[in-house]
DNA sequence: CGCTTCGATATGTCGGAGTAATAGGAAGGG
DNA sequence: CCCTTCCTATTACTCCGACATATCGAAGCG
């Protein structure tokens, strides 16, 4: 099979000890084919060719296809061969094509949307939070701020606090489908402090707005829970906006 | 192989000419897990064994795990074999976990989720597609209002009618991430007409709460649309709600 | 010129062999 | 008695080569 020893070193690019090769193959062409290289509409090379570049057995090629295709991705059919689906069908809130869409810089149109879905959903979160936390989601939510205020926001500990954070919020609304924008959610919230570290040294400190999300839900006021998350996500979005039309 | 002729009808119940086999292997355990019948937790029987209990080969049926790990349904590793994950971890947004969810009764707090989502993002969506629809999304609407108006309720065209309108509105949002939510907006408007058809026979025409939302978007009314789809789903809410403690 | 038939081609399915990773217990030390 | 380390058996993972099946395009017929 080895023509020459650097199908070794190229092997071992793909695979990293541990991960699944099909889930290394899917990662890599899913990234592939979020980032736009290759474009909707446009037909993979045929399995075995595919697989052989790849260094990949058929088998594995093809389950890493049946990952794609799950995510609406691609869609693939014998003599027509494999295509890429338009965005439309892609499944862009699964967690998997998230990470994938913001595994290179992503795409501006999108993180704006992510936005405006947060600030449509996050506020009124916030609120039933409010209305249905318990003493353990409670004391979760104060962890997390915690490790907020102890790590910069500069470094990945502070911005997975922050993450949690959120997180936290869309747990304790009690409710299967929000919490399943939490994903979602969390890419927005990360990008967000991507973009502001990136513009300057940190614009405003946003802890205070957490803060006051926090008292509201501890309170249980619904009211002023919803209205203290909406204004922090307006700030984040201004802040976003501010960082992606100055670069 | 075949030790009785009874493996070529189990065969057939499974597999449906022009579907792919382990597209049928991975919709008939991902409904199993999902009504339940597998617990969270839950260790599958070994490849081997479960492959030939559903009678196809290792190939099709890793396929179809593939299918389901995508989803979030399962996790596999060596050794501990395959196990059900909990449902935190389900992509419950997922197009086909929805089908997948309603394919038997669904779960009647999964129901109020979906709701309760739905009362969040359609209003916001509402008034998105007030601001930026164009002629073509406007005719959408407009056609999939008049299929409501021809066809009852009652029929699949008047709910498949019903789906499109709303769906057509998200579209008008030209905002990705909320197209995403497009089947499980879609899932909860179906099964809202399919609760209500079932307690009494329509107890109150939805089509002018339909129009009103129209006319608003139609008249870039965005404050108008909020509040006619905030009504709209209000009212199905309680619809569904007594529908559904009714049973 | 349009419809039907047929063949080439790529995906889909199969079964088996061999590899690698890990859970869970056994052995040893604190 | 509990904790740590190591080992082994079990299981999923990967690869291979063959065959089945569906689809598109072209040739042939009406």
């Amino acid at each position: 099979m080895n023509e020459t020893g650097d199908d070794d070193v190229e092997r071992a690019a793909v695979r990293r000890p541990g991960r699944r090769l099909h889930g290394a193959v899917a990662n890599k062409l899913g990234i592939a084919i979020v980032s736009g290289e290759y474009a909707p509409g446009d037909v993979l090379s045929g399995e075995v060719a595919f697989a052989e570049e790849l260094n990949v057995s058929r088998s594995a090629y093809r389950e890493a296809m049946q990952v794609l295709t799950a995510k609406g991705l691609v869609e693939s059919r014998p003599k027509a061969g494999t295509r890429v689906l338009p965005r439309s069908r892609w499944n862009v809130l699964d967690p998997d094509v998230l990470a994938w869409a913001f595994a290179r810089t992503p795409d501006r149109k999108f993180v704006r949307d992510l936005f405006e879905l947060r600030a449509v959903v996050e506020p009124a979160a916030a609120g039933m939070a409010a209305a249905r936390r318990d003493r353990l989601q409670l004391a979760e939510m104060r962890e997390a701020l915690a490790l907020m205020r102890r790590h910069s926001l500069a470094s990945e500990e502070g911005r997975a606090a922050d993450r949690d954070f959120h997180k936290a919020i869309l747990r304790a609304t009690g409710n299967d489908a929000v919490q399943a924008l939490a994903a979602g959610i969390g890419a927005a919230v990360n990008w967000t402090t991507q973009f502001k570290q990136r513009a300057r040294e940190l614009p405003r400190n946003p802890l205070p707005d957490h803060v006051r999300v926090f008292d509201a839900i501890a309170a249980q006021d619904v009211e002023g829970a919803t209205q203290a998350m909406r204004t922090l996500v307006e700030l984040a979005l201004a802040d976003t906006q501010d960082a992606m039309d100055g670069e």
